[in-house]
DNA sequence: GCCAACGTTGGC
DNA sequence: GCCAACGTTGGC
């Protein structure tokens, strides 16, 4: 079992647009950091801490979980869709990702500002200076203390 | 809306 | 392969 975070802008798409959907292709990812993470250490069952970003305020805001083996992000073959990619092809696809599934929302969301304040999270990657990554690995540790910070 | 950080692009 | 210009991210 691994553990990662997942940033989204949750007026693009939100922890309870992902309640409602159920499962979602984690599609959009045009980093190749964060598709060579979905696509060589997601395994389906992984947990995933949701994260919103440019919100108020910031901060993580439930799980959902792997639900699918990586496969290619189809919005990069449409021409009418804004993650096209003109470079990309079917037979050689750039980008990679993985279905999400719903899990938990928190009780409360969990703001940035407060998870700056543990010791027990200061090396987490989504914590360090000018950190741009919107899939990104946690540490096992890291993930249990987030959940220990929110009961049910 | 500003701007720091940093990834990508393209001329050379 | 260097690096300046440009675009994007994301907190504030």
């Amino acid at each position: 079992m691994n553990y990662f975070l997942v940033k989204t802008e949750p007026n693009v798409f939100s922890i309870d647009d992902l309640k409602k959907k159920k499962s979602e292709p984690w599609d959009g990812v045009r980093n190749y950091q964060a598709r060579n993470i979905m696509r060589d250490h997601m395994k389906p069952g992984d947990r995933v801490l949701f994260y919103h970003s440019n919100a108020c305020p910031p901060g993580i805001a439930g799980i959902c979980t792997v639900a699918s083996a990586p496969y290619p992000d189809p919005t990069q073959f449409d021409n009418k869709s804004r993650y096209f990619d003109p470079k990309s092809s079917v037979d050689n696809p750039k980008w990679i990702l993985v279905d999400v599934a719903f899990e938990r929302k928190f009780k409360r969301l969990i703001p940035l500002d407060e998870l700056k304040q543990y010791p027990e999270l200061a090396k987490m990657r989504l914590l360090q200076r000018g950190n741009r990554l919107s899939v990104m690995p946690v540490e096992k540790s890291e993930f249990k203390f987030i959940e220990t910070l929110v009961h049910g």
